[in-house]
DNA sequence: ACAGTTATTGTACATCGTCCAGATTTGCGG
DNA sequence: CCGCAAATCTGGACGATGTACAATAACTGT
């Protein structure tokens, strides 16, 4: 599993990339969104704020790290459940991704921002996706629904986080409305797409 | 319906409010969201960037302003049509959100990150409200239902301003699922939050 | 006419992302 | 073993940003 290293002259670094997003998170979680600043990453780590372009092309592109680590922590919780209910399966993917989201303020914009290709991000909506299928959906409409839960879970949460009013129990409820209303399409099961 | 102005002292101001919010919002169609910029609006309406802080105390009430306004323009184009079906109304209501935010780009996230108390926020929250009543929902449910409505119409065009792969067929499938829902919830009408 | 209040401007400061030029360190081919 | 090319890092700088401060000009009520 270890990259295959194109062995490149030079002197070795001081760092890791890694090391580079894990302050960028600490930066996230103790100061929040506005304040993970590439001079704030670059001394929190001891380097010069310019070293930081030896590891990131630019700030969006650690941003697009920072947003991927975040859904990894996330599909690391979610491993070995797949004999309960698809109801339940989808309701502890949202809990987590959630719990995760709130957790460190301002990620949900990260999320919003990059738009959802890295692989831990794939990895999720596959995850979402056995279980939509499982939920007896095909797959175009799996796919849809998949998208719909995405749709749901951040905009709550980035809804959420500008006004701390709404709280888990509205949640919840929408995510019932929305997983009912999953339901019923998977029981008629007809035309996709179409209908009136 | 004019303000009684309460006449005070000083030279009269070279502009309105609302001069710099139709700056702001030319910047935002023409530039988009990043371009959204003290001295660009200052420029753009010929004064000094500080004398902006004579009509809002900092940027963020500018953005706010701007946030208001975006949405009055959907609250005017949805006036006189209360006779039509609820799912109808929540379609269109729906349908020219979108279409607004989608008009400018980035404008979302000036919703997503301005809370949503605005007058006319609050007006396209009651309009909003109104229908699902209308739909069979006490009030609790309607007010819940308005909240996931909104998650949904904001998040959807969040990802989809991100990610242009998403398409307008996808929007009105997962719109469609969750009024399932949300009907579903209507003919049973049983305790509210409480169910496992 | 005078005094108080306000609008606007010029200037300045801190902070940001990022570029550029150098110095330094490393690996590889001769 | 020795230079050459490549890569890392630093110091310094540039332009842009939001916004504070002081001064000036315009206006109102006494």
């Amino acid at each position: 599993m270890t990259e295959a290293h194109p062995v490149r002259p030079g002197p070795r670094r001081t760092l890791s990339e890694q090391a580079i997003l894990d302050a960028a998170l600490a930066l996230l979680a103790e100061l929040g969104a506005e304040r993970v600043t590439i001079r704030g990453i670059a001394a929190r780590v001891g380097i010069a704020p310019n070293a930081v372009y030896t590891y990131f092309p630019d700030k969006a592109a650690v941003l697009r790290g920072l947003a991927e680590q975040l859904l990894g922590r996330v599909h690391d919780n979610q491993e070995g459940d797949s004999s309960s209910p698809w109801r339940d399966r989808v309701h502890a993917l949202a809990r987590d991704l959630r719990n995760e989201l709130l957790a460190h303020p301002g990620s949900v914009y990260l999320l919003l921002g990059s738009s959802l290709d890295g692989r831990n991000a794939q990895a999720i909506g596959a995850a979402l996706l056995t279980i939509l299928t499982d939920a007896g959906l095909d797959r175009d409409a799996a796919a849809d629904a998949a998208h719909l839960l995405n749709v749901y879970i951040l905009g709550s949460v980035a809804l959420e986080t500008t006004d701390p009013a709404t709280a888990a129990g509205q949640f919840q409820w929408g995510l019932d409305r929305l997983l009912d209303g999953l339901a019923a399409h998977a029981g008629t099961r007809r035309n996709h797409h179409g209908s009136a």
